[in-house]
RNA sequence: GGUCCCAUCGUCUAGUGGCCUAGGACACCACCCUCUCAAGGUGGAGACACGGGUUCGAACCCCGUUGGGACUGCCA
């Protein structure tokens, strides 16, 4: 380990005390019972940055912590790369939710120099991502492409300041060396060459020789890299072409990012950052710029525990979105990634942003539930108004197929459906959904011309029952008499049960599959009176004709 | 191989030296409610990776081991 002050203990400076809700014992199992975290002042504590983090939530500092002194700059800057990862989904909500915290400004950069993945729609896809999100940026969004003088006036800079040197090793050549060495990565060789720089030569960044570059990360602590371990990067290709490491930092200093909020995986390549924006620093040509405050996030990873892969995952925010997962649910949960709320879980924008600290993020990594997603998902469709949900599920079940937002249609004929009734039904599937994309089979039965029957279910109520088809004859007769409100069918159907001695559980079974082809769904006779008396008869006579 | 990161129920997490008999949420199981299915209610099972050390006391601090991961491009 690395030299230690041990009589610094931040602890030692840091009184808590941790209470229990209001009570000293709190009962087992009290729903939403919550420890509540009291702070006392720190008394001449050096509010800067400890060497080491230690795990566990921080308590709030009296005094601002030092990053926190100028008013926060954050970026997202995402490379188009065909749709929109829950990855960068997360990414972009935590530099989101930490600008709204603290009054800062959160800035949109596409990073497009890639020409490879860089197409228009691709563009259009970030934007439309962060704007259902509700992410909405206060600058740009700017393009990396246009900023392509500045990167070449950095080249310049460090070129003159000699950290640069001409390389025209290819990569057979410094795979060969290395095979041969043993040891993996560029060897310097042409460090002392002194080659112009040419068509054929890239640039590499000359790494110190000795020495250590130290991260105080805001949520890793202080992390350390040995320079020798880092080998000369290429900061700019022999085509001219300044690559991603270079770029993306003097976007940064152009657009003065105060905190750059990550993911981990650009752990390793922020060493090499530091020291470019080092040397720029010292540049006669560049202005003075100070670093930023870095914090990188815990990856999202799969069940393998491995980064989520854009081949195997189910990683498009767009995929989630047409299958019915809301906007707020979805950003609900994916704060819940590295991060927890105080009291419930279920937190809403203004509690995200009002409870939000970095400080607080986790350090390992966390694997993308798609349960608990539904889950919450569910949750917030049921805190929906009954108006709000119906309007929510249009782009599943509009008879305007420009409505459709998954291009699916909805299993019936589009001018079946009637607005009217499906609102009435809203209240009965509302609980019953956990995604909008489940709303259409749940109400097809009201609007499809024919009933698509689970044979299984025919099977068991109706073809092997012979009661099953004396309750739908009797209830062919009955129903044609009764009020059609639900009340009155739910008595008839009562009596008819206590005639042929089955209890309602099992005489509305033989109607519920007679009708909606299934034997779960809405309650049956809601879904009869909304379906009507005609309807309901039709269906019931063809039933018991199909297993006479 | 090298550098770096990480380690509490199956999962997401709370926990910052004594309030821990380790709490909550998802998932799972049981029961209640009930016209089915949900929703809701009640209860249950389920974790501090391991080994040393420091300390009166360690999930928490230190060291090591093991395990997992990221990076290691003239990609971003």
């Amino acid at each position: 380990m690395g030299p230690k002050e041990p009589h610094e203990d931040p602890r030692e400076l840091r009184p808590v005390h941790l209470e229990r809700g209001v009570h000293g014992h709190r009962p087992r199992g009290l729903r939403g019972a919550r420890r509540r975290l009291h702070v006392h002042p720190q008394r001449g504590a050096r509010a800067r940055l400890r060497r080491a983090r230690p795990r566990g939530r921080r308590q709030l500092p009296q005094r601002r912590p030092e990053h926190l002194r100028v008013t926060p700059r954050v970026r997202f800057a995402p490379s188009p790369t065909g749709y929109f990862h829950v990855g960068s989904a997360r990414t972009s909500l935590f530099n989101w939710l930490f600008a709204r915290r603290h009054g800062g400004a959160f800035v949109l950069r596409i990073e497009d120099t890639d020409t490879e993945r860089n197409r228009d729609e691709w563009r259009q896809g970030i934007l439309d991502a962060l704007t259902w999100l509700g992410l909405n940026w206060d600058e740009g969004p700017t393009l990396q492409s246009a900023n392509l003088g500045d990167h070449h006036a950095a080249v310049e800079a460090l070129w003159e300041g000699g950290y640069l040197y001409a390389c025209d090793c290819t990569r057979e050549q410094i795979d060969a060396r290395s095979a041969a060495t043993g040891r993996p990565g560029y060897d310097g060789h042409c460090r002392t060459r002194e080659l112009p720089r040419g068509p054929s030569t890239a640039l590499r960044f000359r790494m110190p020789d000795e020495g250590a570059t130290t991260i105080e990360d805001l949520v890793r602590g202080t992390v350390t890299f040995p320079h020798e371990a880092i080998g000369d990067f290429v900061v700019m290709r022999s085509s001219g072409v300044v690559l991603y490491a270079l770029a993306n930092l003097v976007d940064d200093r152009s657009a003065r990012i105060t905190h750059v909020i990550r993911g981990e995986d650009l752990l390793p390549t922020t060493p090499r950052q530091v020291l470019m924006w080092e040397a720029l620093n010292h540049c006669a040509s560049q202005e003075r710029v100070d670093l930023p405050a870095y914090a990188h996030l815990p990856m999202l990873v799969n069940e393998q525990r491995k980064k989520l892969s854009k081949r195997k995952d189910p990683v498009a925010l767009e995929s989630y979105r047409d299958q019915g997962y809301l906007p707020e649910a979805m950003v609900n949960y994916l704060a819940l990634l590295g991060w927890s709320p105080r009291g419930d879980e279920i937190a809403d924008r203004a509690r995200l942003i009002d409870e939000f600290d970095l400080a607080e993020v986790s350090r390992s990594p966390a694997f993308f539930d798609v349960k608990k997603l539904t889950h919450i998902n569910a949750e917030y469709l049921r805190a929906m108004t009954s108006d709000a949900f119906a309007h929510a599920c249009r782009p599943w079940v509009d008879p305007d197929p420009a409505a459709w937002r998954p291009r699916a249609a909805p299993p019936w004929a589009p001018e079946h459906f009637d607005a009217d009734v499906f609102s009435r039904a809203v209240p009965l599937i509302q609980t019953r959904v956990t995604t909008l994309a489940e709303v259409p089979a749940m109400v097809a039965f009201l609007f499809g011309d024919e009933v698509a029957f689970d044979e299984d279910a025919v099977a068991a109520v109706l073809a092997d029952d012979p009661l099953g088809r004396v309750v739908l004859a009797v209830a062919i007769e009955r129903f044609a008499e009764v009020d059609f409100t639900a009340a009155s069918l739910h008595d008839a159907l009562v009596e008819l049960g206590e005639g042929v001695g089955l209890p309602l559980r099992r005489a509305q079974a033989p109607v519920r599959v007679a009708v909606t082809g299934t034997r779960v769904g809405p309650p049956l006779f809601e879904s009869l009176e909304l379906l009507g008396r005609q309807r309901t008869l039709d269906r019931l006579r063809a039933a018991l004709a199909r297993v006479s």
